[in-house]
Order: structure tokens, then sequence, then C-alpha cells
RNA sequence: GGAGAGGUGGCGGAGUGGUCGAUCGCGCCGGUCUCGAAAACCGGAGUGGGUGCAAGCCCACCGUGGGUUCGAAUCCCACCCUCUCCGCCA
């Protein structure tokens, strides 16, 4: 959510930067909104005001056994108090007017963004390993003959529909040595506190991180309120809600390793082959709680922690920034890391690493102090430390070998048992 | 799920209808004293909103939402949360 006051003060910076997005004549809409609000708490107050004299000066006219005066006094309060009614609901309504429309008005792009209407306004900044030579035509990963034994989408389909699949044997295992892999290098070597959160939420860490209000219909919602978690940014960040933070106690590098649920709303047709777009899956989230000072070197910072994943897999990607078009809601500027896909002969989304700035902190009115200073904003940031599903994906597809085998990565051999690839019967071996 | 207790400022903890936005202690900031520090003493400081060049003034906030009253942190209702005990349970 964005500072009324700093919308009031720089109007054109606003719309230049919402123009970079796609949006256009935004702050002529808040600003009159806010106009009329303004003017509406002014009557409601001053009404307010005044009544609390007139009561005051009754009650002191009661002290002093004035009852003439107390009564007159008594009945002018009560005669403003429809009037003061109607005035402070419509302040009210106001007030919340503007909120709602700031909510739902997304993240300005920092400068340093590159302007783009879509995803081919993306620009690569960095490419690690090379697509191995295959001689002979790589699979997708659930036509791998040694995976079919372990991926079961006929199963998932009799027990919950499309778009979920039940993992068996050796693949199953792979899926969790990738997790644990996963948290121990971000506990291990990046110095992120492992945590643990619950999956179902209160409607307000929703609004916090930006899932609603725009965003309802990508997420699920149990018949008693909760929504279950589209990640554990939504868990992990609102963690710091309303709190006031020591400055020293920044930054907060925090890393989860969860079930995320998704309706897939509105990507019907995409992905409906194989585990790559699922209903329920696990991510390794990273987030990082800090000043706005520091944001951009964080930011950097947990960008390096998702690549160190994919190097130590030897899993071939590409970092890209993505432009002002193809950037999420709640972000400032995004890394996406893509995974190269031998099956498919694509780089795919494997993990996207966002600071937000203050956007979410102001939803959550999460703040930080400066020994001696005032409450400031915090900053925040979320990144995928890795989709573990579509890592397994890219292991599985990238290992492949011309017999349907598999050859696993060096990196998983100790979390599985020592082991080092699925044979081609689908047996860990 | 049942019974009980409770939710007040950074923390602890008073306050049961009328200058209470709130006593006090700790912690914090500034000062006096000191070579310096500690102690002691003096002073300062909540959050959000509106208005104003400013000083300031005004409004709201004592878990949340309603209600009673001229007036509510204080009374009433509903809900949420925490703690203790009991029950149940992975």
């Amino acid at each position: 959510m964005h500072d009324i006051r700093a919308i009031r003060e720089n109007p054109a910076a606003y719309d230049a930067a919402w123009a970079r997005r796609g949006l256009s004549g935004l702050t002529t809409r808040v600003l009159a909104l806010d106009e009329d609000r303004r003017g509406k708490i002014l009557a409601s107050e001053t009404a307010t005001a005044e009544q609390n004299r007139a009561s005051k000066e009754a009650g002191a006219a009661k002290a002093r056994g004035d009852e003439a005066e107390f009564a007159r006094l008594r009945a002018l309060v009560t005669e403003k108090k429809a009037e003061i009614q109607s005035l402070t609901e419509d302040a009210a309504g106001q007030d919340k007017a503007l909120r709602d429309l700031l909510m739902g008005l997304p993240n300005l792009p920092l400068d340093e963004v590159p302007s783009g209407a879509d995803e081919s306004g993306n620009v690569e900044i960095h490419r690690w390993g090379t697509p191995r030579n295959f001689d002979f035509t790589p699979k997708e990963h659930f036509d791998i003959k040694g995976v079919t034994p372990g991926m079961d989408f006929a199963t998932a389909a009799k027990l919950s529909g499309s778009r979920f699949v039940v993992l068996k044997g050796a693949v199953t295992r792979v899926h969790r040595a990738l997790a644990q892999l996963m948290l121990d290098t971000h506990v291990e070597e990046h110095g992120l506190t492992e945590t643990w959160t619950p999956v179902l939420v209160k409607e307000e860490a929703m609004y916090g991180t930006n899932q609603l209000p725009k965003f309802a219909e990508d997420s699920y919602q149990t018949t008693n309120g909760w929504w279950l978690i589209p990640t554990s940014e939504v868990t992990l960040t609102n963690s710091v809600a309303g709190d006031i933070l020591d400055e020293n106690q920044l930054p907060i590098r925090m890393t989860a390793h969860t079930q995320c649920f998704r309706s897939e709303a509105g990507s019907s047709g995409k992905d409906t082959t194989g585990m790559l777009r699922q209903h329920q899956f696990e991510k390794v989230e990273m987030v990082t709680i800090c000043t706005p000072e520091t944001a951009l070197a964080e930011h950097d910072r947990m960008t390096n922690c998702a690549q160190a994943i994919l190097e130590k897999l030897g899993l071939p990607y590409r970092t890209i920034v993505l432009c002002t078009g193809d950037m999420g809601f709640g972000a400032q500027k995004t890394h996406d890391l893509e995974v190269w896909l031998p099956g498919q002969q694509k780089y795919r989304e494997i993990s996207s690493v966002s600071t937000c700035g203050t956007f979410q902190a102001r939803r959550m009115n999460a703040r930080y102090r400066a020994p001696g200073g005032k409450p400031e904003y915090l900053a925040t940031l979320n990144g995928s430390g890795l989709a573990v599903g579509r890592c397994l994906i890219a292991v599985l597809e990238n290992g492949q070998q011309a017999d349907g085998s598999v050859d696993l990565p060096l990196a998983l051999h100790p979390y599985l048992g020592g082991k080092t690839r699925i044979a081609a019967d689908g047996i860990l071996a």
C-alpha cells in the first residue's frame, strides 16, 4: 500500500512510475477521493468537538448544581447526536473507500527495472551451466521410463482431480531429499533461520502480503474463513505484522519448507501434463525483513542463495530481471531464476525473488525503530529457494539416460543413503 | 469441547461513570553533579488522523465490533485471543 501523503506531495512521480506498468490516471482518482475524504473528516470532527465541549460544560454545570444550565446543555448534545452520526459515517466511509482503492494499487517499479509490456521485455542478467548434449531425444519428466512408476497422475485424479500427483518410491525419496538439501544449505551455509509455520491463516495475513483483496480467486478458503497459503511468504512475512522491531534485530532472514496451495484460476490449458503446475506443491521459501536502505543488497544476497541450490545440483539456469509489465503486484524489483528443462528444450521458472520495499510493511503495519528514533516501515523481501516439485522435474529431466534411468546429482547422494541413480525399472540404486 | 481467570503505553502493573491518553516502577532520551562513569536529582517522551507557515489546536485509540449515558478504559451484549484445570486427540 502507498503513502497517501507521498502521493499528494508528488503525484507526477507516481503517475510516471505507474505508467511504466501500463496504468494511467490513477493519482487523479486517488487525490479526488482523498480531498473528499478530508472534507468529510473535517466536518465530522468539527461537529464532534462541539459535542465534546458541550458535554464537558454539562458536567461542570452538574457539578456546581446549575440544573437549568445542565438541562439546556444536555438537550443540545442530544440534538447534535444524529447529525454527528451521519457525518461520522460519511467520513468513515470515505476513509475506507480510499484505503480500498490504495490497497488495489500495485507497487512502483524501481527506476533500474527495465520497461516492458510483457515477458518479452525481461532482461537476462546471468547464465550458469551448459545444457547437456543428449545423444537421444530427451523426454519430459513424466515420460522417463524410470520415473513413471513413481509419478502417478491417475491415482491422484481419482483422489483429487486434475493438477494433483501421487508420488511413490524413488521419486518421492528424491523429492524429499531435495527439500532437505535446500533447507540445510540455507541454514548452514546461508545463515537463514529455519522456520515452520501454519498453512492456514486469517484473512488479514492474506491482505498483508497482497494476495487480497485483488487475487482472492487464486487461493482457497476454508468454510470457517481461514485461507490456505499459496506460499509461505504469507506466514513468514506476516510474522512481523503489527510489530515495532529494534533496528539491531535486523535483518531477519528466514526459510521455511511448506505445502503451498493455488487454484491456478486463469491458467487452464497451461502445463496440464506432468507436475509442473499443481494445486498443491512444496516450496522452500526465503523471506528477509530489513531496513529499506539494505533491501537491494539483501535482494542480491537472496538471489545468490537461490542460485547456489541450482549450482549444487549442477542444473543449468539463467537469471532474468523482470520488466515492469511482468512484475508481480507487490514487487519493486524481481529476479526470476529459470532452470533448463531438456524435455521441453526451454528455461522454465523455478524461483522468483522480489523486494517489496515498504509496500507490504505498510499493509501489515510492520515497523522498526532506530535507537532514539521514530518508528519507520520495514522492507520485506521474498524468494523461492526453490520450488521443490519443479526442482524434482529439472533433476529428473537433466539426469535422464538413454535407457530410461536417471543419474542423480552428487550433492543429493548423502540424502539418498548413498544411492546415486534411479534405475530404468524405477528402483533407487 | 467444558469450567475458571485475564487482555491497559517498549515491558511490568494501577485505575470500576466526569479535565484519564491514563498513577507508579523498570527501561529509554536530555541535563545537573563527576576527570570519566555509576548512583542520586531535575526534565522529556505513546500511536494514527485532521488543520495550520509555525507554535499549536482538534478527533480517534485502554483486544475487536456494537450498545447504554449529557459523558465510558470503567456499565451491558457479541466476537477474537491468551493463560490454568478437565475432557478428547496425531
